[in-house]
DNA sequence: CTGTTAGCGCCTTCAG
DNA sequence: CTGAAGGCGCTAACAG
């Protein structure tokens, strides 16, 4: 058998097939007997409206595009779990977009701002150029997170320079005057990223100390935990070495601390290591980090984009949400 | 100004329509010269089809939807990413569906291939109970992927038994004679799970070298970390104990780490530790495991979808592709 | 090879 | 409060 259309819900319940979608779409101009017939047409019809005539006539989509830069950043499963939970109990579903390089993203901007394939676009961390931004259509919701360029949308972030200063208050808390850092290098292109501003905490935090800020201590590396592995070891191999290191992603301090088994040396007698994020596996590891709410800015992100969605305007288009940031005390600091 | 619809190409081409169509849709059918001069007014017109006016009328949705138990387990991001993977060189977009239960899994089937809002479904792990199989169209492409209880549609999985067996000699091969078992504890309403499989290759390794099964040492637990890490201490607390544990998830595996540590225990020495699965965070604990190629199998999953896809049927709907395993030499063993 | 014509299933006026 | 009619943008079948 066919499946049933609005149709013959209508024909089945006596009545027109305008109202089968005013109760569809909960209009209140409906008598109560007659929804109620209507309801009970759709259960025994077991009818479900089409998707795509929805869409094609109401021009809603009822999907959410999740634009994210997929594997590179551990802590965007998290996020992602955070936005799927809020969206499980709403009509809208969720598609993900792994973008991989520059054009990629502006290859899924095009098509989905042009296409309208999602009523509403969450982008986690990418970075978005001037190329990127004036893709952006004002009429389709976008929120940002952890991503402040993305002006004129509402952002949820965190004050990494803070996160940074706090970090490494801590780890001079405890007794450390030589501190090294690593971060992920990146693209020049893009100015100020987390990393730089984490550095920029970081560097005010050993001033504010009187601590001189060791430029050989210091390295940006790609993100992958070899390459933190491989820096950490060079630095830790010179004379003079830091008693801890800063490290400005949960993942690269993972190679921080294979290095420093590497070499023998115990954490953190030896040498401390403080990251940053408090992803899953820093919890396997017992990794001292600073946490950012990553679930919660995922839950954030979508609970604002509902509200905006059915709102259909938001009151403060492009606000900045600030979540805070707290020491995670593991062992290895 | 509006956004331009396939009329608005057709007149600034000089053509009907139909030839738009055509050329948007790659038939073979139209002039060369024709479908240049189209081409030309779509990138002019910064034209892209509208994508629920080309479901509601063409009957596909251009979507694969992925149904998956979200966070329970950790196999589920390296397996989503080798679907993005392919799935990114396609005209199909990803839409995630995350089960929470399996009342859940029931609204979601029933709401999928009701509304048809994919044209292919690809199961991550869920078990699929009668009421949810009845559920499923044979005119919607499945593939199933780590559970072979969805007869009648491709399955990509792997032999868990062997794998249960793989790691037991291993450890034995290492001089255990007295090993201990950790696994996911299931409702039992299942009947044979991946944990009861690996569990089953566990005793019959034991059996075939001529060891005991200890029941004391063998333990089924909730899926997570906490609840690993209780049940090995306490297996550990008990006068005899074993010198080495199978656990049959990785993530367990870290909660058996854990309470060594906890018991100052060391690893491999005092107590070796046999993960499954090879988890990215396996590396960073230099776990011993049981290696499935996670990602492989998603990429595996989504070829085959958009083999079906594209040729309206497959080969053999039923097939089952067993994946190989091996053992990744690192640390605990 | 190409233009024209029906729908696809639903939402949204507009009368009644 | 409710029924009927028009149209959303595209594909497919049919003439030419």
């Amino acid at each position: 058998m066919r499946t049933p259309t609005i149709r013959d819900v209508a024909k089945r319940a006596g009545v027109g097939i305008g109202t089968v979608s005013r109760v569809l779409n909960g209009s209140t101009q409906v008598r109560e007997e007659t929804r109620e017939r209507v309801l009970a047409a759709i259960r025994e019809l077991n009818f479900s409206p089409n998707a795509a005539a929805r869409q094609l006539s109401g021009g809603r989509t009822f999907t959410i595009g999740v634009v994210t830069p997929f594997f590179t950043y551990p802590s965007f499963v998290e996020r992602l779990s955070g936005i799927q939970e809020v969206l499980d109990h709403s009509e809208y579903d969720l598609v993900l977009y792994s973008i991989r390089s520059q054009a990629q993203l502006q290859d899924r901007l095009r098509f989905l701002v042009g296409q309208r394939r999602a009523d509403g676009l969450i982008v986690l961390s990418l970075r978005f150029d001037d190329e990127d931004l004036r893709l952006l259509n004002p009429d389709l919701p976008l929120i940002a997170v952890d991503n402040d360029t993305i002006q004129r949308y509402p952002r949820i972030v965190i004050d990494n320079e803070d996160g940074g200063r706090l970090a490494t208050e801590y780890l001079i808390a405890h007794g450390h005057r030589a501190i090294g850092f690593i971060g992920e290098v990146t693209d020049s292109a893009f100015g100020f990223t987390p990393t730089r501003h984490r550095m920029h905490g970081f560097r005010e935090a050993l001033a504010a100390a009187g601590l001189a800020y060791h430029a050989a201590w210091c390295r940006l590396v790609s993100l992958d935990q070899e390459s933190a592995r491989q820096a950490a070891r060079e630095i830790l191999s010179q004379n003079e070495r830091p008693t801890a290191f800063f490290v400005a992603m949960d993942m690269l301090a993972f190679g921080v601390l294979a290095a420093a088994e590497d070499m023998g040396l115990r954490v953190p007698d030896d040498v401390a290591v403080m990251g940053f994020d408090d992803i899953q596996a820093a919890r396997y590891l017992h990794l001292t980090t600073v946490r950012q709410h990553l679930i919660e800015s995922g839950r954030l992100a979508s609970q604002h984009m509902l509200d905006w969605l059915s709102a259909g305007h938001l009151g403060q288009e492009n606000q900045q949400i600030k979540l805070p940031l707290e020491i995670v005390e593991r062992a290895t600091v």
